[in-house]
DNA sequence: CCTTGTGAATATGTTCACAGCA
DNA sequence: TGCTGTGAACATATTCACAAGG
């Protein structure tokens, strides 16, 4: 397997790429070829043929590629052919439904707790989780090596509980609170922030008193 | 103004650069440069420069940017110096957790109708919302002009919701459900599925039995 | 024919470095 | 001095186009 530095914009399409074979799969396909599969992502089929043979060469000539192969070597490549389990930090509304959410446990990860600092919420019943006390979060993190965090608190707590997260050993951050967290450069984080992608798209909007 | 063809990747970085700015305002400060904004942004100033530099020259040599009136320029290019109703269809967990948000009014956007097809949730009360037979949307769509939709169905029916959406006058959609949309261009589309963003970080996390 | 994998060519994006100005 | 705005230089990413294989 080559995988020597590979750039960080073609990691972000490996999961989707994923995501679309097992779509495939599930519809009972078993090849598909980079044109095809550029058509669904609205890509190029060079595209994708570059991105994959980065990292080994795992279609066939004249055939394409077998999707349960390609599936297999994307979660291998992603790290997803284990489970890995994630904490939750904050149980509001946000929370709660990312504790409800059943697309985490199919693709590689578990919620195996949620914290909140509201004595209203600590104690409070989720599905097969109990609300607890964000305090006892690093002892908790520690102890079971946990990796993963899932920051879903207002944006001002947000810094300070993700420096909690990364002192007791988390690594990686998936932060909902719209705000840029000054980390160490080793703890990495990806963004969700419906209000960026909202305004990304109202650019492309005339006004209403242009129509 | 400038303004000619702006590169995507820009557009992409203004709402960052606003959000960060009104963040800026809340705690009193009214001048900033390029190299502070890009010490918090994690990027580079003159990248932030040049960006702005697209849609005109907001900056004073040897002072840097006036905070406010930053703001306004950029709410202007992003067109959210006005309000945006957008309807939310899908009153599941993300659904409620949405409409709960208080982000959106602060930001250019409101929600003003939600829709769910389960006779069960048609009806409920969700703050100042009555969730809606979705039925019902493409006439209110219609009659209201709005432009703006948040899909928070499952993956099963979301492009058959799109297409509805779309069909009815939508120009807009903000995709919650793990799939790549099928329709015309002119129709803008953002997409957030937490998986895509988890799986672009376990790529970097070493497994388990790797540590 | 149909595919993949890939070097070469092109296109795009970022950073450098500095003139010009407060 | 400290800053912006920007052409030039550089770096990165995408697409083209084709050899090679089934």
């Amino acid at each position: 397997m080559p995988e020597q530095r590979v750039p960080d914009v073609v990691i972000s399409r490996l999961p989707l790429y994923l995501r679309t074979l097992k779509q495939l799969r599930a519809q009972g396909q078993s090849l598909i070829s980079s044109h095809q599969l550029a058509e669904i992502l609205n890509l190029t089929s060079a595209q994708i043929r570059k991105d994959l043979s980065m990292f080994g060469e795992f279609g066939k000539q004249g055939t394409g590629y077998s999707v349960p192969y390609l599936i297999e070597q994307l979660e291998r490549i992603l790290h997803v052919d284990q489970v890995w389990d994630m904490i939750v930090v904050g149980a509001g509304a946000l929370g709660q439904a990312l504790v409800n959410y059943p697309g985490f446990e199919a693709n590689g990860f578990r919620i195996v707790a949620i914290y909140d600092n509201d004595p209203a919420k600590i104690g409070l019943h989720l599905g097969r989780l109990v609300v607890k006390d964000v305090a006892t979060m690093p002892d908790d993190v520690r102890a079971h090596r946990w990796r993963i965090g899932i920051l879903a608190v207002p944006e001002a707590t947000a810094q300070s509980v993700a420096e909690t997260m990364v002192d007791a050993g988390i690594r990686a951050i998936l932060c909902y609170a719209p705000t840029i967290l000054a980390l160490p450069p080793e703890v990495r984080v990806q963004y969700i922030d419906p209000i960026v992608h909202l305004q990304h798209m109202s650019y492309y909007l005339e006004r209403e008193d242009e129509s």
